[in-house]
RNA sequence: GGGCGGUUAGCUCAGCGGUAGAGCACUUGCUCGACACGCAAGGGGUCACAAGUUCAAUCCUUGUACCGCCCACCA
């Protein structure tokens, strides 16, 4: 006998256990089933689960568990990411409490102890994905670093190079003053920051005025290297070829033309700072031709100013080198005047310190060139996105692409295969004897100290992580992947770059035909969960408190396309009490001996009743398939809970209940044997979005062959069952009676305790064959003592319309007259609007000429019901006026 | 500045050319032997605003107003 209540605690760590010790989970290149790949986004190793995670890796393992169950070969594809930055940070953190640093430690003994960390803590993620119950193929699991990624990193490193694609450039980069290294364009977030502008007078050289400039930056003054202006600016026209000192530091530097100049914005005049701001560098490479323009850098890598600045500024934090200038400015009046002024300051996305355009020797790749082939993969639909609107956001990215910065100045991730000897000239290769081979014996060589961007080996997962650049039976069988599932805010760092190399690697194929984007998982009240806001709601203490099924289940229900995720611990509440509701009504079944039996077979029912939610349980599937296809997770969601809730329970075990404690054998049997079979379908149609519960109830309500899981059953195929439409009518007819007598008792506040007469009049033949043989379920559900089909409404008795029925509740005795005529004359005056609003569409020649013939006799029979029943109602409301 | 999305019941959101839906909340009844994490019956919406297309618009088009997000070097 089971439980009252569901516990999901007592059974979901047994059951995982369980599946993964079966091996169902695991994908099988050498079958000849159709594959199904997806490829895990994989998370940071410093990683734990939160609700992004939650959400994408339920989605993908519905999607996975879908189509193992639909006989495909699935493979989905579980790893970890070594979150270069992101690690680093973690066991640098952990070495400053012990009072130790990694740059005294050296270079090896610090790569040993991130590997210790990662052997000791970075399985954390992966095992919390256990809990949720996603099944990829653990065995199969990777990690970014990995020996084989890792060689594969090495070869596409070295590939690009001598292709040209991949290159080493002296260049503005964003530099992280806090980490020390360059980062990529999106690696970088601005916000808009409350700054000032400070209006500086720059002396001529000659002596005959000054020019005024504005900036935001002010301690850059000290390694401007000119000024510029519009040529077309009449106002600076004879300044153009002058000199002007620059304050402070009192260097002499050349005022320009060019075009860059907005001659409307502050003075008209700009500083040019080439090595510490994107647009100056380029006004720098337009003139240092024709114009002496110093490049100077003042800062250190740390962001403090460097000796390129005045003794007294040497040394200083550059956010203190501002002040201190501003103030130097003032007391030698250079400073006119200075306003508060809005503007976008960029930030380090992880170490969230201002980002310094920095001057400095990088690797890059050349995105441009990569993106040719990416760009044209999604406009021709080799890989389609799903809502496809976000296929602009890539497009417009890709059109736009800068060169991709992929070096980084840290000591975890891949080293750069790329040796220099003592003259500096670079050597690319796999290993240091190819590069010693191509440099000559003599040379010594050393190797470039900085790693690659964590992004760059997650570019390659889609076939690194299958074994190339061997020629694998997994790498044939699994590439392109079917759909990657992942959130729009990795769109560029990840989808798009896949696409790159996976197209550039792989002979032209696309990583995967279908990118599936979800949206991201806020507070209830919408706002992004952040450590800092203090409204993080922990999957794990969910999944603690009302099981992964219930999590999994609000998640789907919740991840319609193109919206937020608003997760609330009510509707986690909620979808709790769903699986409970199924729990019970489980246990009913267990109570009643309806359980799944050997040998039932759907197709030979007679019953209408069992005919009917047969059928109820085929249109479910199809709703599930239908909503599964189009990746309307919250559609499949809604359908299996309807159909088990709404349809299942409310209805058919009701209907039934009367007939099992009192009805003819056969059909006794019948109704067993179709409510078994029916909960076993409910277990293989939810157990893809509720693992837990299903797999529970299926090893409880029947003895199975050894070893049998719903994990590893078939999607059911009821193509061969087909029910007379007769039986659906039937039942409806059924419900909408029931539904009627309930609303009228309720209505008139007929004691719900009482059984009351029924009398049906004008009724047809077929009503009163349907009322014979469905007396039971009637009395039973809407309390009735008696039903008659012939006879005389009493005096004050109450009336309803079902069908071309009359029915008649004598209940004068327990009502008030008045709240009759009401509810008469409520119902009356509606059912007049609506014949009112039909007529006005039917008297519009136009309606009748244009619309579809069908919408047209649906108006015509919508309005014939709304006549007849409105007759009927306005005769019985004028026998209560009479009485 | 560009792009995308949103505005539907008190709240959170589905729907998307022909009778407005769900969950939660609310009201009123219910110890009908599965379930109060429940059952039954209800109340509640000029589908942001304006114009247009159409026989017909919550749904399509255009514009307006708010609200989000993403991208962008204006000192």
């Amino acid at each position: 006998m089971l439980d009252k209540t569901f516990n999901p605690k007592d059974i979901e760590e047994k059951h995982y256990t369980d599946w993964e010790g079966s091996g169902a989970f695991a994908a099988h290149p050498e079958s000849n089933k159709t594959p199904f790949t997806i490829m895990m986004p994989p998370p940071n190793v410093t990683g734990s689960l939160h609700m992004g995670h939650a959400l994408t890796m339920t989605l993908q393992d519905v999607m996975t568990r879908y189509q193992r169950m639909n006989s495909k070969d699935a493979l989905w594809m579980p790893g970890t990411d070594h979150a270069g930055i992101a690690t680093q940070m973690v066991v640098e953190r952990q070495l400053a409490e012990a009072g130790e640093n990694r740059r005294d430690m050296g270079r090896d003994k610090f790569l040993e102890k991130v590997w210790q960390w990662k052997e000791e803590s970075g399985g954390t993620i992966v095992r919390q994905l256990r809990r949720l119950g996603a099944t990829p193929d653990w065995p199969r699991e990777r990690f970014t670093m990995d020996e084989g990624l890792s060689q594969a990193v090495l070869k596409v490193f070295v590939d690009l190079y001598k292709d040209g694609l991949i290159y080493r450039d002296k260049r503005l980069v964003n530099w992280d003053p806090k980490f020390q290294t360059a980062l990529s364009d999106i690696e970088v977030e601005h916000k808009e920051v409350k700054g000032k502008l400070w209006h500086v007078a720059y002396p001529l050289e000659d002596g005959s005025g000054s020019i005024s400039i504005a900036t935001t930056r002010p301690e850059t003054i000290l390694a401007d290297g000119a000024i510029a202006v519009h040529p077309d600016d009449e106002k600076y026209k004879d300044l153009v070829g002058k000199c002007a000192v620059v304050p402070v530091c009192n260097r002499i530097i050349p005022i320009i033309a060019d075009e860059y100049v907005q001659s409307e914005f502050g003075s008209g005049a700009v500083k040019i700072t080439a090595a510490h701001d994107y647009n100056d560098f380029e006004v720098y490479l337009r003139h240092k031709d024709t114009t002496e323009i110093p490049l100077i850098n003042l800062m250190t890598p740390d962001g403090h100013m460097n000796e390129n600045c005045p003794p007294d500024y040497v040394g200083l934090d550059r956010f203190e080198a501002r002040k201190k200038i501003v103030k130097d400015l003032d007391e030698l009046e250079y400073l006119e005047k200075v306003e508060d002024h809005v503007h976008q300051v960029p930030y380090g996305d992880r170490s969230c310190v201002v980002i310094e355009p920095y001057l400095t020797d990088q690797w890059y790749v050349d995105a441009k060139t990569l993106a040719k082939p990416a760009l044209e993969a999604v406009k021709t639909g080799k890989t389609e996105f799903v809502p496809k609107n976000w296929e602009n956001t890539y497009f417009d990215w890709l059109e736009n692409i800068q060169p991709w910065c992929i070096s980084r100045q840290l000591w975890w991730g891949h080293q750069i295969p790329a040796w220099y000897d003592e003259e500096g000239k670079v050597y690319v290769a796999m290993t240091e004897e190819e590069a010693k081979a191509q440099a000559g014996a003599d040379k010594t060589l050393t190797r470039d100290e900085d790693v690659l961007d964590t992004w760059f080996s997650s570019a390659l997962w889609p076939f690194s992580t299958l074994g190339w650049p061997d020629k694998t039976p997994e790498l044939s069988k699994y590439y392109p992947g079917d759909v990657l599932i992942t959130g729009f805010d990795i769109i560029f760092f990840w989808v798009a770059r896949m696409m790159m190399m996976g197209i550039h690697f792989m002979d032209g194929e696309v990583p995967f035909k279908k990118v599936y984007i979800h949206a991201l998982v806020r507070d209830g009240k919408g706002q992004k969960m952040s450590k800092s806001k203090g409204n993080v709601i922990d999957p794990l203490d969910i999944i603690d408190q009302y099981g992964a099924d219930a999590l999994r289940f609000t998640l789907l229900a919740m991840a319609a396309q193109g919206r937020d995720v608003k997760m609330s611990e009510e509707r986690v509440e909620g979808y709790r009490n769903f699986a409970t509701k199924l729990w019970n009504a489980a246990r009913y079944c267990e109570m009643n001996d309806c359980l799944p039996k050997e040998g039932f077979d759907p197709a030979s029912v007679q019953a209408p009743l069992n005919q009917w939610i047969i059928q109820s349980v085929s249109e479910t599937k199809t709703a599930i398939d239908k909503a599964m296809e189009a990746y309307r997770y919250n559609e499949a969601a809604g359908a299996i809970y309807q159909f088990i809730w709404g349809t299942f329970c409310d209805w058919y075990l009701e209907f039934t209940k009367p007939f099992l404690q009192s009805g003819d054998e056969a059909l006794k049997e019948e109704i067993k044997g179709t409510t078994g079979w029916v909960l076993d379908q409910i277990l293989l149609l939810l157990n893809p979005f509720m693992p837990y519960i299903t797999e529970e109830l299926f090893a409880q309500i029947a003895k199975r062959e050894e070893g049998t899981r719903l994990l590893s059953s078939d999607w059911p195929d009821y193509s061969a069952l087909s029910v007379g439409e007769s039986a659906m009518d039937e039942i409806s007819w059924l419900q909408r009676m029931i539904s009627e007598i309930r609303s009228l008792r309720a209505d008139l506040n007929v004691p719900a305790g009482a059984n009351i007469d029924l009398l049906v009049l004008e009724a047809s033949d077929q009503t009163k064959e349907r009322l014979k043989q469905y007396e039971p379920a009637l009395s039973q559900m809407a309390r009735l003592a008696s039903i008659s089909t012939d006879g005389e409404a009493k005096k004050g008795a109450v009336k309803s319309i079902v069908d071309e029925a009359t029915i008649v509740l004598p209940v004068a005795d327990l009502i008030d007259l008045d709240k009759e005529r009401a509810r008469l004359a409520k119902q009356i005056e509606k059912l007049e609007k609506d014949i009112e609003a039909i007529d006005k569409k039917l008297g519009n020649e136009k309606f009748v000429a244009n619309a579809p013939d069908e919408v047209v006799a649906e108006q015509k029979e919508r309005k014939a019901e709304a006549q007849n029943i409105r007759d009927k109602l306005s005769a019985a409301l004028e026998q209560i006026k009479a009485a």
